[in-house]
DNA sequence: TAAAATAAGACCGAATCAATCCGATTTAAA
DNA sequence: TTTAAATCGGATTGATTCGGTCTTATTTTA
């Protein structure tokens, strides 16, 4: 039932990543590009465990790497149109909170014939929409008072 | 994000738990009790295990147990008043993504002051909302589209 | 009184996960 | 052209948790 620490470490980085690079250039050219080192020293998370984590958000369309003397990350969009769902299926794969998804068998109760196995895509679904719902933009805020009243 | 092995087995028992002991004597002496036995026969789970998940269910207050030749287990209470969320939170404790709960510090980044500590509590209610709207006896049946319309 | 059946707790091996390190590739600047 | 800087990928090590098994204690019936 626990996020993996790599997923927690991630939302802190890409918290970190979006007050860096609070706009990304509209031509595409990110100005105020951040590299890991950074991220790692404004996080206080390993060097190396950062570098681990923008490759996994590199690859999931979340971040934009350049390489190279200069290069660094930049946010792929809008701080506000990133989720907290987006990052953690970036780090973990797909939201699901039971091996019982379609395509594997995984018999738990051979006797049973599994009839729990069609209730779980209905809370997996209410899991990643109540993730889907906090977007980037809100988790900037040092505190606010918005979650209260939602 | 995906739930314990434990946890998942413990819905699986509980669904067999429920089928064996449909109904509870009204003067609390259930008439058909289950032993951790015949539940591990019905579930195909190892027999130990189902002696583990059981006593964790009882100190909960899922099930009662009856010590001594007849005894057995039954549901502490009528199916539909047991959730999910009753069952996960009897294997794992409390639910939460993180552990940054209230009372530990778990300075993920310290450099941030942690500002997306404040926002996890909300999806972990919504989490456990989710969990909490699924009913044991929507679990019993072997499959119905109700899920579907939901 | 004795035997049988049960739950409850303790122990141990194994697997997964987190963290670290190293080398390869690429680009900009001198 | 050369040097420096920064990302990317894989491989390795250590530890914590998880799953499974075993032994012990308690209770009821014959």
């Amino acid at each position: 039932m626990r996020l993996s620490s790599m997923a927690d470490y991630a939302v802190v980085a890409m918290v970190a990543a979006a007050r860096q690079c609070p706009t990304v250039g509209a031509d595409g050219d990110a100005r105020a590009r951040a590299n890991a080192g950074q991220l790692a020293l404004e996080t206080g998370l390993p060097a190396p465990t950062v570098q681990k984590l923008v490759s996994r958000l590199v690859a999931a369309g979340l971040l934009t790497s350049a390489r190279g003397a200069g290069g660094g990350l930049a946010l792929a969009r809008d701080a506000h149109d990133i989720s907290l769902a987006d990052i953690v299926e970036a780090v973990e794969g797909p939201i699901a909170l039971t091996p019982c998804v379609e395509g594997i068998s995984h018999d738990c109760a051979p006797g049973l014939g599994c009839s729990v196995r069609p209730h779980w895509p209905v809370v997996n679904e209410a899991l990643r929409l109540a993730l889907s719902g906090v977007p980037l933009t809100r988790l900037m805020t040092p505190h606010d008072d918005v979650d209260m009243v939602q």
